[in-house]
DNA sequence: CTTGAACCTCTAGCAGCCTGAGGTCACACA
DNA sequence: TGTGTGACCTCAGGCTGCTAGAGGTTCAAG
């Protein structure tokens, strides 16, 4: 039996996160001590390194509700898991794509400007017009 | 002199949005009609056009409001506009870099999966255990 | 003068937490 | 057995950057 405390610095997650995803039901309320304390079985720390784990994959805590939800259901067909992971991946690479847009023009603007007073900054013109991009957006 | 929805009309700014940058001090409070509703010149929409650039480059509200002080001082040395630039190209990259970390993991687990069952399933068994990861995260 | 679109303010909501107030519990030490 | 203190509890409110809706007013065309 662990305290919420102890369980926080198995996982690294936050106390009050750990409350959070109770309450987003991604966490079952777990026992409680006499004095109205939490205290965590192991397979529940477990379930919360899984929920980290996807978290700092980026998937939504909506996603990792359905991941959790057929994971008890280990006799049923794996095609929903595999396409929530399929499209966490889509995801993240039109992130990457927009990105790269976004770095390629701030790093002309950046290095751009050899002016020496605001008036003549490139950074400031640059965002004050479009008119100095090289695409469309 | 513009009504708010010509404004955003002609900058893609949203009517709300316009209003809460107002809030937020990126904008000036305009001018008013008779009845009470914003009327605005044409150096408000550029302004507002240099908002929308800046925050679709990603710039927090903050960065926006520093450079727009900036701009208020043509005469001052403009170091701090091009520091404002490096650090949100620094950030980008960063995201990049850490975006591409989970693509790479998320393909593996994505395409990894031939079960044909939950209990099987790749993409479960990934999220509940760092020992199928490749690096450390 | 009427209609209907566009405007106003204010409140509340979204994700995914974090912080703080005000109070209780657990446990080690004297 | 008392006490200190650190960990815990709940609940409310805040954060970013908007968006949506209620309920009411104004503007401009016909």
């Amino acid at each position: 039996m662990l305290t919420i405390g102890n369980l926080s610095r198995r996982t690294g997650v936050k106390i009050p996160t750990i409350r959070y995803y109770e309450q987003m039901g991604l966490l079952a309320p777990p026992e409680r001590s006499e004095g109205n304390q939490r205290r965590y079985a192991r397979d529940e720390c477990d379930r919360l390194a899984f929920i980290k784990h996807a978290r700092d994959l980026g998937l939504k805590i909506e996603a990792i509700r359905e991941l959790i939800e057929l994971s008890a259901h280990p006799n049923q067909p794996c095609a929903d898991a595999d396409r929530i992971a399929a499209e966490q991946l889509h995801a993240v690479r039109e992130r990457i794509g927009k990105l790269r847009k976004l770095e390629r023009e701030l790093a002309r603007i950046a290095t751009g400007c050899d002016g020496e007073q605001i008036k003549d900054c490139y950074v400031i013109r640059a965002l004050a017009s479009h008119d100095l991009c090289e695409d469309e957006h």
